[in-house]
RNA sequence: GCGGGUGUAGCUCAGUCGGUUAGAGCGCCAGGUUGUGGUCCUGGAUGUCGUCGGUUCGAAUCCGAUCACUCGCCCCA
């Protein structure tokens, strides 16, 4: 309400914060493209229902956590609080339901009004990517590794830990849905208020309850693998072989679970211990029930989404940015006008103060960095000359102006 | 949405029992050097003490509300 302050949970991106999220999105899709992976940009606002559908009228994401408003023909339109049913809605929509498998990245803003954290913001960006049309665990190894190859970009390899679980085919689910109903029920007095919650809304995520009464419970109830079809164990031990043949730890995590029904087989995270309570940094999993069940042809679907906040906050060492040349003029400021475009052209990183004497001017090329400084002083203009320092060495000597170009190219 | 913590200069923070002119370091500006930075020396400027209200002779300090941030829960990237 107040004034003149950023709306709770939003933020300004300063260019240094911006470099960063541009580095780990930049990163992402440069890897992404060696994989075949082509840039899809959908709205970022769709009508509410491909949302509610997709995400189910009981998800906490659906009942808590949508921004949704009435547009002004009165449709419901809701910001995207996550990427993966704007794909669908658009692979469905789009016809491209020709060109499989489809291999798409997206990167951009989400939208989920949460109390905000640290790492947690109500407008957050992610980046994320989609495989539909394969049905095999081939595609589940592909996605993985590449995100995993994404993260060694961003130099994270030993900062995250991969946790991956399966989720069984339908069929394993139900079984395993009712065994750990049979389970919990009895003891239902004994758990947590939200595990009782869970209990009748959403069973698995009875699972991964941090209630210390809950856990130990937990520690005894019957697992997925216990419940599944030997198709769905054949489909996880091939998707695990393969991250094995490719040299990617993982740790099982029977509890890790995913909430939404569509979800099937892999569901995986790469967490990390830096970031407190937020220490998922890219989650995702198959989810071949998903386009069907939005009423498109049944295709099979997996991917992942990484929050660029979070990887953006675990980053220590950024590309260095361009060393400039700083450009000095002490009278007239046309030549260094004129000679600061000649350089731009050139390709050169060229900084040029708009105002300020020597030693001011100095002083900003040292801040910013530069390793020369080209000094258009009247004696050496009238010789047709400037002076150029290397500011690293301390060193200055004249040449003459048409050489400038090739003496900054040369180092 | 629920529970805890914090809010003083651009940044990191100090500020005693409520007491008169609110401090330090860093950064910034100026000078030492009329055309020479990074080191050094000297000087200078910072501020609705988050906001609104209350108690009091007197509030940065105590009380209430509110906003923001932060930690945890729920959930998630």
């Amino acid at each position: 309400m107040s004034g003149l302050q950023p709306v709770r949970g939003t933020h300004d991106l300063l260019p240094e914060d911006s470099r960063r999220h541009r580095f780990v999105e930049e990163t992402a899709f440069s890897i992404a493209k060696r994989y075949g992976y082509g840039e899809i940009v959908t709205p970022i606002f769709e009508f509410t229902e491909v949302f509610s559908r997709t995400l189910g009228e009981t998800s906490d994401v659906v009942t808590k956590e949508m921004y949704t408003f009435a547009d002004r023909s009165g449709d419901s339109i809701t910001l995207r609080p996550e990427g993966t049913a704007g794909v669908a809605r658009a692979f469905i929509s789009g016809g491209l339901t020709q060109s499989l498998p489809l291999k798409v990245m997206y990167r951009g803003p989400m939208f989920r009004h949460e109390r905000p954290q640290k790492g947690r913001l109500r407008q957050f960006h992610q980046v994320g990517c989609e495989l539909l049309g394969v049905e095999g665990p081939q595609a589940d190894i592909e996605v993985i590794s590449m995100a995993w190859r994404i993260l060694q970009g961003l130099g994270l390899g030993d900062k995250v830990q991969l946790e991956i679980n399966s989720l069984g085919d339908a069929e394993s689910r139900a079984a395993y849905r009712s065994a750990l109903i049979a389970y919990l029920e009895p003891m239902r007095m004994t758990l947590s208020e939200e595990s009782q919650a869970r209990l009748d809304k959403n069973p698995l995520r009875v699972l991964d309850s941090k209630d210390e009464e809950d856990k130990r419970v937990v520690a005894q109830a019957p697992v997925m693998s216990d419940c599944m079809t030997p198709a769905a164990k054949e489909f996880f031990d091939q998707v695990t072989s393969g991250l094995t043949a490719l040299g990617i730890a993982f740790v099982i995590n029977p509890k890790l679970v995913r909430g939404l029904d569509y979800y099937c087989h892999t569901a995986f995270e790469f967490t990390t211990t830096a970031l407190g309570a937020q220490g998922t940094v890219l989650a995702g999993g198959r989810y071949d029930g998903l386009i069907g069940q939005m009423g498109g042809p049944a295709t099979p679907g997996i991917g992942w989404a990484a929050g660029v906040e979070r990887l953006a906050m675990l980053i220590e060492d950024l590309p260095a940015l361009d060393r400039p040349v700083s450009l000095i003029p002490m009278g007239d400021s046309v030549p260094a006008v004129v000679l600061a475009d000649r350089l731009r052209a050139a390709g050169f990183t060229v900084d040029l103060g708009f105002s300020g004497n020597m030693k001011k001017r100095m002083a900003r090329a040292n801040k910013a960095n530069a390793r020369f400084a080209v000094i258009l002083g009247e004696d050496e203009l009238a010789r047709n000359a400037v002076s150029l320092r290397d500011l690293d060495a301390g060193t200055q000597e004249e040449i003459p102006l048409a050489e400038v170009e090739r003496r900054l190219g040369r180092e």
